[in-house]
Formats: C-alpha cells, sequence, structure tokens
DNA sequence: AAGAAGACCAACCGCGATATC
DNA sequence: GGATATCGCGGTTGGTCTTCT
C-alpha cells in the first residue's frame, strides 16, 4: 500500500493561485490522472479534490448562471425519469454539472416541497403539483429529495454501466423528441481554439500562458517529483523536462490539445 | 439599519466500480 | 485471480449571499 500524504493536504475553498496551478497543469496532462496532477501541481490538494474542482468549477464549457426554462424542464423530466442520477442527468445538459443539478434540485424541490405542504396543510385540498415532482417527506430517514425515478430499482446496483445502452437508446428517441438539444450544444462548441477558453475570470489562455504560470515559483514540478518521474513514460518525461520556454509551450498546446480531444 | 431566514453554491466524505500491478 | 490504487458518483454539510421582517 502506498503511503498517503495525510498532512499538508489543503482543504477548503480554493484560491485564485491554486485554481490557475490546476488549469495549467490539466492543460498539461489532461483531465484523467488527478492524483499525479495532485503530486507534480504541488497544490497539497487531493486528486479527488481536484478532479472535483476542475469538473465542477474549471472546465471549459461550463454555464453559469440561472437554468433556462428548458432546462429545468428537462431536469424535471430526465429526474422523473432517471432519479437521482445526477451525472447521467448531467450528461443530457451540456455545460451543466452534477452538482449544480444536485443543487438546483435539492432547492426546487425544497421549494415545492414547502409549498406542498402549505397547500396541503389548511385544507388538503389541490395541489398544483408537477407530474414529475414526486416529493417524498422528510419524515422517514430518507432525503426530502430523493424521489427516485422509474429506474430507480432497475438500476440500483448497476451504478453506472448497465444502462449504457439503452441509455443511448433513450437518448436518441429523446433528441429527436422536441428539445433540440443540438442547439445548447452549439452553445458550447466553440471553434477548437476557444474551446480551452475557461469560464473562469481572468484565466483566458493568454493568462495561462505556461511561462508565467505561477507553478513555476513553486517547487517546479520537476524539482517537487524528482523522484516522482518514476511513474512516467518516456513521453510524459519528455513533455515535463522541457529544456526551452517553446518546448515547455508545446507541451501546454500538447496538454490542450488531449483535453480538447 | 439590523437581525433572521431562506436560497444558493462549493467542497468534503463515503462507497462502489474500474484499472493496474 | 487477488490486492491495491484511483476514479467517479451521490449524499451531505457548511459558508456566503440575498431577501424578508
Amino acid at each position: 500500500m502506498k503511503m498517503v500524504q495525510e498532512e499538508n493536504i489543503r482543504k477548503g475553498p480554493w484560491t485564485e493561485q491554486e485554481d490557475f496551478n490546476l488549469v495549467c497543469f490539466v492543460g498539461l496532462f489532461g483531465d484523467r490522472r488527478w492524483d499525479f496532477i495532485a503530486k507534480v501541481s504541488g497544490l497539497n490538494r487531493t486528486g479527488k479534490s481536484c478532479r472535483l474542482r476542475w469538473v465542477n468549477y474549471l472546465h471549459p464549457g461550463l454555464k453559469r448562471g440561472k437554468m433556462t426554462p428548458q432546462e429545468e424542464r428537462l431536469v424535471l423530466e430526465l429526474h422523473s425519469k432517471w432519479g437521482n442520477r445526477w451525472s447521467r442527468i448531467a450528461r443530457k445538459l451540456p455545460g451543466r454539472t452534477d452538482n449544480e443539478i444536485k443543487n438546483y434540485w435539492r432547492t426546487h424541490m425544497r421549494k415545492k416541497a414547502q409549498e406542498k405542504k402549505r397547500a396541503a396543510s389548511p385544507s388538503s385540498s389541490s395541489s398544483n403539483c408537477s407530474s414529475s415532482s414526486n416529493i417524498t417527506s422528510t419524515e422517514g430517514g430518507a432525503s426530502f429529495y430523493d424521489t427516485g425515478g422509474l429506474e430507480i430499482k432497475a438500476s440500483s446496483g448497476a451504478k453506472k454501466t448497465g444502462g449504457d445502452h439503452q441509455e443511448q437508446e433513450d437518448d436518441k428517441k429523446r433528441d429527436q423528441k422536441e428539445y433540440s438539444l443540438d442547439d445548447i450544444w452549439k452553445d458550447i462548441n466553440l471553434p477548437e481554439v476557444n474551446s480551452i477558453e475557461p469560464v473562469y475570470n481572468g484565466y483566458s489562455e493568454e493568462a495561462c500562458n505556461i511561462i508565467s504560470c505561477p507553478l513555476m515559483a513553486s517547487p517546479a514540478p520537476w524539482e517537487y517529483c524528482s523522484d516522482s518521474l518514476w511513474e512516467m513514460d518516456e513521453e510524459e518525461s519528455k513533455m515535463f523536462l522541457p529544456t526551452t520556454s517553446d518546448q515547455f509551450l508545446s507541451c501546454f498546446e500538447y496538454g490542450k490539445a488531449s483535453l480538447i480531444g
């Protein structure tokens, strides 16, 4: 078992500096090897934490701001179908993260639940609850917003592998349906040059010019992981040990390209 | 204007799945 | 094939901002 460095692991809110470093390293190495990135970036964060930050906040193409009515409708519809499969739902909402949708649903359902309660308590008469809002009460242990969709039972236990084929079939049907998800995609399918343009302010690609990247102020990566280059294959070590800034820049481009795909 | 309540968001935790050795 | 490491997901918590009284 590898030793895990528990000490000095930072927690809590990310600073701009950390974001900046993370973006640079993800640009270099892609958004897969989070533990590795966490190590070489010198961020003193866990890989998990880095991933989360990237996925939920720094990832290019993320939309921010209020959900559009179409998105809201889609969330409702998909939730009624899939239940709390947030990541799955998020895949249908380009630019939205599972966390964002989860949070949205939480507040949304809380509101609905309160409205319902209010409507029901005086004279338990009408309820204008939407058909898909299958609100469960908080009493009884389960989360109040844990409604579970039609698929919940079938898919529980088969967390993410199972329904993918079916999911694709569903998608096809759905995409042919009223929503033009393509339209949404158009919004985020920016030209390649811009596709790494982050949502976070002030971190334009230029700003992330690797030469001025603040990570260079911290122990240089190759110093930091002098005994860690071990895990790199040849190609990575070449990338990681540039001799000129040009090379470093091309590494950045390489990383960017791999990010873009 | 100040305090309380509610809404929103970012981040952490635990667990299961998957990849790698 | 088993052990270990890593990743990804869903649930939850806590902090901050906004609105209400």
